[in-house]
RNA sequence: GGCGCUAUCGUCUAGGGGCCUAGGACACAGCCCUCUCAAGGCUGGAACACGGGUUCGAAUCCCGUUAGCGCUACCA
């Protein structure tokens, strides 16, 4: 039998990382098993699920190149389905109407809150006879279906924790279709694996403890359970689930900072996965080849940002600045900032190797072509300040030297000749004659060298700034 | 509280009884290169949670302790 996994996100958030990774190992195990990966929107909780929400889900995997072969497949378009099998399970006995409302539920969870147990619903409804039942329902009472839970143990071979197993007798009996008709997530669930004859079900480990529920309820329904693997959490480095409040948290806020898709769909399949041995940067095709379900950690892995960026800087540096042309330009655009008249390609070129994301790229190419000062270099006032009466005696010395170089002899080679001649003749060192032009240009103490620096600015640029500085 | 899961450098991990005086990567420190900063190269500090077993031999197997995390809805 073929491999077929899903991706089940439901649409209300935006794509978090944790589930973008859940999707990445899904696809890969898709992919290493020539399988099929298939999406699916749960999108039964109506109040919180939106449209956008969907949408940024489907550009979130598009971006990290996780192609889906089936989907997306509408879990509320299925609610006929969810029904039937509740009713179903109603009807062979497996199940019973629960009459008691939500604010009743809420009164038995108090009163066993104070004795310090655990709440689990006692059954009361099961207990109903039959001709109560009947006589409420004739009234119109509403009523939930409650799934019986079975008593006995329940386990599985999870790929990858090993066995794990659970106590009937300490799961609830669930809800599995609420009064007003739709399902409960667990049926729901069920109910669409089966449906879409899931073999391998690969998600967060948050759900382990739905596990036997669902167990018990494909065995109810007379399917055999697919495989399970139960992926560990993404933490902050605070070790605590990875929220909002560690900053960026969802895969757009990545793609905003400038992260490359591979580089975050890399860095992704290494927290909590290791390809075996010292392998780190993985092209796609060895990432196929080397993913398996048991080589995937058991314990939770921190989100380390350094990493991810260090990640970035690598596969930055393996792209000709033909290649991160578009994406520098719309990172650009997303700045305001107008240079579609200009070839950036040498400017990319410049700064790339100093640069270990794309919003850093565009910066230095705003700063170089702009005049652009970004907020990290504002610094750069206080630097001349620091440098003294020789940062202007300096660069006039440079300004006066350049001035007289032609813009044929404008290029890197060239101008660091006339600069080393600058140096010499005021018997100063190099860096005492490149470091006010650096800071002047800009504003940093930071950049290519200087040479390079002038030549990608321009002659024109560089010594109206030059001069407007000294 | 109950149930479940987990435990190797600060972080991501290699390791599946002897190859381990525990390897790699990020981060950190130092040196080289150098006009600055990166990149690159070299060097360094840094871990098997604790306690019992099993075994000739345990990071690796078993038990317990501790700690962390997850779940505990007519949410998903």
């Amino acid at each position: 039998m073929s491999v077929r996994v899903r991706f089940a996100p439901s649409p209300t958030g935006y794509l978090h990382v944790g589930g973008a990774r859940t999707a990445l190992f899904n696809w890969l195990y898709a992919r290493k098993l020539g399988g099929v990966f298939i999406l699916r929107i749960e999108d039964t909780d109506r109040e919180r699920s939106t449209d956008a929400h969907t949408q940024v889900i489907l550009d979130g995997l598009a971006w990290l190149g996780l192609q889906w072969d089936e989907g997306p497949i509408f879990q509320g378009a299925c609610g006929s389905r969810h029904r039937a099998d509740a009713e179903r399970l109603l009807a062979e006995g497996k199940a019973y109407r629960c009459f008691c409302t939500p604010a009743d539920l809420e009164e038995q969870r108090k009163a066993s809150a104070a004795g310090k147990a655990a709440f689990k619903y006692d059954g009361r409804c099961d207990r109903l006879p039959a001709g109560e039942v009947a006589a409420r329902l004739a009234q119109g009472a509403p009523s939930a279906i409650r799934f019986r839970m079975p008593k006995g143990e329940i386990d599985w071979e999870d790929a990858v924790h090993g066995r794990i197993s659970f106590q009937g007798h300490d799961l609830d009996d669930l809800v599995i279709l609420r009064s007003d008709g739709t399902p409960i997530y667990n049926l729901a669930v069920v109910s669409d694996d089966i449906d879409m004859r899931i073999t391998h079900v690969i998600r967060g480990d948050d759900h382990v403890s739905n596990t036997p529920k669902q167990i018990a309820l494909y065995r109810a329904l007379g399917h055999e359970p697919p495989v399970f693997a139960h992926v560990p959490m993404i933490l902050g480095s605070d070790g605590k689930k990875l929220s909002k409040r560690h900053g960026a948290t969802a895969v757009g806020d990545y793609r905003n900072q400038g992260i490359l898709p591979l580089a975050m769909r890399n860095f992704l399949a290494l927290l909590g996965w290791s390809p075996g041995g010292d392998r780190e940067i993985l092209p796609e095709s060895e990432m196929i080849a080397a993913f398996s379900l048991g080589g995937i950690q058991k314990k939770p892995a921190v989100f380390d940002t350094a990493k991810l960026e260090w990640m970035n800087g690598q596969y930055l540096s393996q792209l000709s600045a033909d290649e991160l042309l578009a994406p520098t330009r719309r990172e650009l655009e997303r700045m305001g900032i107008a240079l579609d008249h200009r070839d950036l390609r040498p400017v990319i070129n410049a700064v790339k190797a100093r640069s270990r994301t794309i919003l850093h790229i565009a910066e230095q190419v705003a700063v170089r072509l702009d005049g652009m000062r970004t907020k990290r270099d504002e610094r750069g006032q206080q630097l001349v300040a620091k440098m003294g009466p020789a940062y202007t005696t300096n660069l006039r010395s440079v300004v006066e030297a350049l001035e007289a170089v032609p813009e044929s002899d404008w290029t890197p080679d060239h101008l660091l000749g006339y600069l080393k001649a600058v140096a010499e003749a005021q018997s100063l060192k190099l860096g005492d004659v490149m470091q006010p032009v650096r800071v002047a240009l800009t504003g940093s103490t930071v950049s290519e060298p200087v040479n390079e620096l002038l030549a990608v600015v321009g002659r024109q640029q560089s010594l109206a700034r030059l001069r407007s500085a000294s």
